[in-house]
DNA sequence: CATTTTATGTCGCTT
DNA sequence: AAGCGACGTAAAATG
């Protein structure tokens, strides 16, 4: 990883065409080939950069570009060129330089995540009683011809219930589970009627009001309680 | 903005939780308050970070944290605690130090951008010859009770067309078109039969396929070339 | 302030 | 390679 501090200006044509004049900033030159330029605000978002594959290549200022320089410009010292397989370029022109160093980083043993959807699932899975005493999971990952249903499960009744498990509750999710109900319901396969549940950690206002119209019961689901209720040593960490 | 690299190991409770093995890595604090820790790869994208507001403590190690560390891990030197407004927590341990530099960047000027929807958009309203010989535009943005379209013209022969714009023409936009085309022939205020042309500067095959079979015709939109069409010194640089 | 749309979205998985 | 969905999506425009 190489990190380089300096005035620079940028220009990048790609999927769009954008300019940064010239002003101090951070370029990261990453072991994967892509190059950011930060500013010293917008989170970890760069103002520019080249995602990988792409090469970069250092070469000294053209004579035309030394000479258009303005009486206000820095000195360019040195002009990066990225360029992308896709056609994309970032130009790089670099003034003054105040820092630039490189470091070996090494491969990174990557991130571990815990609480995403796939995990609120498992624990649906593993605690069906979270939608009601005497509810039993019939199969995860249940498939129909236009994808497959979260959980399958029966309610006290023996009723079957198609269950959709989001971590955000919005329209879309909605209209996910309507479509697999439409589609359950019309085979007959599955009894008489098949209900639908529509879980989440948060539910939008207008997703809970477009489930409610459709018949389909809405499942605020807290996480950790639930996960409470899990075994504790089975976590990740 | 202040640059380290250094041995550390992160977990973050928020969200999500997560947690990043000891390795050496770059983190990032910059002047917004925002922390990010990167590795050697993926691109811009931090393995772990924390948007601002937020407030960086640092302390020395806890007696249990530093007995806690294996033989394998390394000394733990310094204990970073973010804290977010919303309850998110990010918490690094940082062992071997090989770089800690500080840099005042100043307020940048900020990105300028060309060649986003809305110019696109714009130049199509300056130069309906784009779409035909004798084309002219009638409005843009014509409200419907569903969204405004983005321009609704009139071909050679009078006829009322509905245009939808993208940068990169994929199946959503055909569907939203359709939705606007089913609509504006459903009141006959515009006449018998309003058109619809799918017009961006790239379309996907499929979106191309589901287009043609509704009726809709497409568009290649050459930026460069209308923008040639365009009133040059108008252009931003 | 809440909602919708955009994004050089990115990322990971499936076909 | 292209399609599809999730993301700690974030950020901007809009009502």
């Amino acid at each position: 990883m190489r990190l380089v501090i300096a005035q620079c200006q940028v220009d990048y044509t790609g999927r769009l065409t954008a300019h940064l004049p010239w002003a101090r900033r951070l370029i990261i030159v990453k072991a994967d080939g892509s190059v950011s330029v930060h500013a010293d605000d917008r989170a970890y978002k760069p103002l520019n950069w080249m995602s990988p594959p792409c090469t970069l290549t250092e070469r000294e200022p053209a004579a035309d570009e030394a000479a258009a320089v303005s009486a206000l410009d820095p000195q360019i010292t040195t002009v990066w060129e990225v360029d992308s397989a896709g056609g994309d370029h970032l130009q790089i022109l670099l003034g003054d330089i105040s820092l630039d160093v490189t470091e070996e980083l090494g491969v990174d043993p990557g991130l571990q995540k815990d609480g995403v959807e796939a995990h609120l699932q498992e624990l649906l899975a593993e605690n069906p009683d979270a939608f009601g005493e005497g509810w039993s999971v019939v199969q995860r990952e249940y498939m129909t011809p236009i994808g497959p249903v979260d959980l399958l499960c029966r309610d006290a009744e023996g009723t079957y219930v198609a269950v959709e498990v989001k971590r955000r509750g919005e329209i879309d999710g909605v209209e996910q589970l309507t479509r697999y109900l439409d589609l359950m319901n019309r085979d007959h396969l599955l009894g008489d009627h098949v209900l639908g549940v529509f879980a989440a950690q948060q539910i939008k206002p207008q997703a809970r009001t477009l489930a409610t119209d459709r018949g389909i019961s809405c499942l605020t689901v807290d996480y950790d309680a639930l996960r409470g209720m899990d075994h504790p040593e089975e976590r990740l960490f």
